[in-house]
DNA sequence: TCTTGTTTTAAACGCTTGTTTAAAAAACTT
DNA sequence: AAGTTTTTTAAACAAGCGTTTAAAACAAGA
């Protein structure tokens, strides 16, 4: 890997924190170029224009998306503690990045969004053996028969949508971010059982 | 109610169409103009700015919104089968309104968004009973404790996401928009039984 | 038919956008 | 120290933006 120049580090990082609250359209080359301190012409002079600067930003965000799924996955667990210890993760590496999910549905609804190719990513996941435990669970009558996209929506719908529609839920609810915050964590638990329950019915008088 | 004229009325279906797919800053008002087959300055003959414009079509965004929960909330029916029938009638609406989550969610992410008015909406949503009857529900131990905050956030959380991750999905999953949408309809029923089983147990061995 | 008011148009306004240019400043090389 | 390359700057570019203007087209009533 090689190294960036200090100032091109800086560009990057300002135009994160740009790209992240405003999203491509919402923003402009001055305002990344301000963020960082620098001059307009510079953004341009170390990654040619807007939209390559925002494909490397985009790129990079949908990474760390993805490689927080990839660490979680690597651990040592039964399936369902696995599914128990993502959720729990998945909802601190939000707190930390609440912009991202926002940002990375809303660039992917633009035209050029759908361009990029991302499945080398998702493919990174797939060699956790993520997939292959639960189609092995399934068979063995110890989880529920459900597709893995309805799996992966069932988790993501209820990890990211709580925080996408913070802004939403606040205005809706007249409540303050602390609240806002300390109600996600009581709702993480209800989640977390809701979802294992279903996904690993106990009593077997439930139909799979 | 005033009725508008034809050219009116044309314009701002045209920006509906173009604010839904594009956003505020996603599009010009000469794209509106233009969808509407008009000419720029009648846009702003009307509605004065392209702000002004987007208020009408965002407010009446989160009308639409919010009546299709009131009418689904004023039926006459036990609270179990009304979420079950919420949860079915959310996903029909969303087929046919596929932009709507996203679009109001960004909106409210921008400055200006949250500085709008909704509560009078919410307030109707209210005016259902259908918060009371959750209380009344969960005092007499026939439904699971949780705050009301938690439940709809359940609810939308699972009816919402699929919806505004499609393009995400799909991107993921190299599935067609035809499959994707069987795949909707199948995660649907599972979407129910989850959040019925959850805030509905019925084996009282669980704990509420 | 002329007048009055409304609706529509083409053209322009000033400003901001993304991008480029050409010169200045700084950093290296020999 | 002189020459060469890299980095930074201020200024400019054309194009597009939201908005305004002033005149044309239209409609309706007298």
């Amino acid at each position: 890997m090689k190294k960036d120049t200090p100032t091109e580090e800086k560009i990057k990082e300002a135009a994160k924190t740009v790209f992240l609250a405003k999203g491509f359209e919402g923003c402009t080359s001055r305002e990344i170029a301000n963020a960082a301190g620098m001059n307009v012409a510079l953004v341009n002079y170390y990654f040619r224009s807007k939209s390559q600067l925002f494909k490397l930003i985009f790129q990079s965000a949908v990474e760390d998306f993805m490689l927080s799924m990839v660490h979680v996955f690597r651990t040592e667990q039964t399936l369902e503690d696995k599914m128990r210890y993502f959720i729990e993760k998945e909802y601190e590496f939000l707190a930390k990045h609440q912009e991202l999910p926002n940002f990375i549905i809303n660039e992917m609804n633009r035209e050029e969004g759908c361009s990029i190719e991302h499945n080398h990513l998702f493919q990174k996941v797939a060699e956790t053996g993520i997939f292959n435990d639960c189609i092995k669970e399934q068979a063995a009558g110890r989880m529920r028969e459900i597709s893995l996209l309805s799996m992966i929506l069932l988790i993501m719908s209820n990890c990211h949508y709580p925080t996408m529609s913070r802004n939403l839920m606040q205005s809706i609810h007249q409540i303050s971010e602390e609240e806002y915050a300390a109600q996600l964590a009581s709702h993480k638990s209800h989640v977390t059982e809701m979802i294992v329950a279903y996904l690993f019915p106990k009593n077997s008088n439930n139909t799979l």
